[in-house]
DNA sequence: CACACGATGCGCT
DNA sequence: GCGCATCGTGTGG
């Protein structure tokens, strides 16, 4: 079932949270993408995120609109990132989807773009929508225990643990044994 | 207009 | 673990 406007209306923690287990669809060219999300990052006014400065600029203005929409972004001279919009209309959020599962190889941002077929071009498309790009609801299976981690790649905000990720996923691009040990270490104590 | 650098991935060490 | 490809974007002059 396809992801509504309102389901991604909401903190872009919890946005991001929802997404795991969800699926990425993309139809092109009449062949379907269709992968699992099991990594994601939270970004919404941290030192991090591309709304930082807290000024909408070309690249970044599709994170101050309405939630539901693909904010795709072109990076290191040869990789497209793909996102989600969170939040409600004028305030900046996404969630960077990182990794997925049931589609080859696509454990990073970069590749999630590839095996999705998804480019710059695609940026500003409405999820809720559009009749080629939407997410489905995925059911996350009882014993897929959800790692809460820092973020990736990046400079600013480094302590933030607003990553998180399906343990056990083939799909997750790195993994935090540290963040492992100790969900497992708390489990029914 | 110039320039520094990035929400990365890959190959080599 | 490290270096590098490769170019759009933002910032400052």
């Amino acid at each position: 079932m396809r992801l509504q406007r309102a389901d991604f209306s909401g903190p872009t923690q919890r946005v991001a949270r929802r997404l795991l287990g969800c699926f990425v669809c993309h139809r092109k060219g009449g062949e379907l993408k269709r992968g699992r999300i099991v990594e994601v990052e939270a970004y919404t006014d941290d030192a991090a995120s591309h709304s930082a400065s807290g000024k909408r600029t070309p690249r970044n203005r599709i994170m101050y609109g309405p939630p539901g929409f693909a904010y795709v972004y072109f990076t290191y001279g040869m990789h497209h990132c793909l996102n989600v919009v969170s939040e409600s209309d004028g305030l900046p959020g996404a969630v960077l989807i990182r990794g997925l599962d049931e589609i080859e190889h696509a454990a990073g941002p970069g590749l999630v773009c590839r095996a999705l077929h998804l480019t710059i071009r695609d940026n500003g498309r409405d999820l809720a929508a559009d009749p080629d790009l939407w997410i489905e609801s995925g059911n996350r299976k009882r014993h897929e225990r959800v790692v809460q981690t820092t973020r990736i790649g990046i400079r600013r905000a480094v302590d933030l643990k607003l990553r998180y990720y399906l343990l056990g996923s083939p799909g997750v691009s790195k993994r935090d044994r540290e963040a492992e040990a100790e969900l497992l270490g708390a489990r029914g104590s």
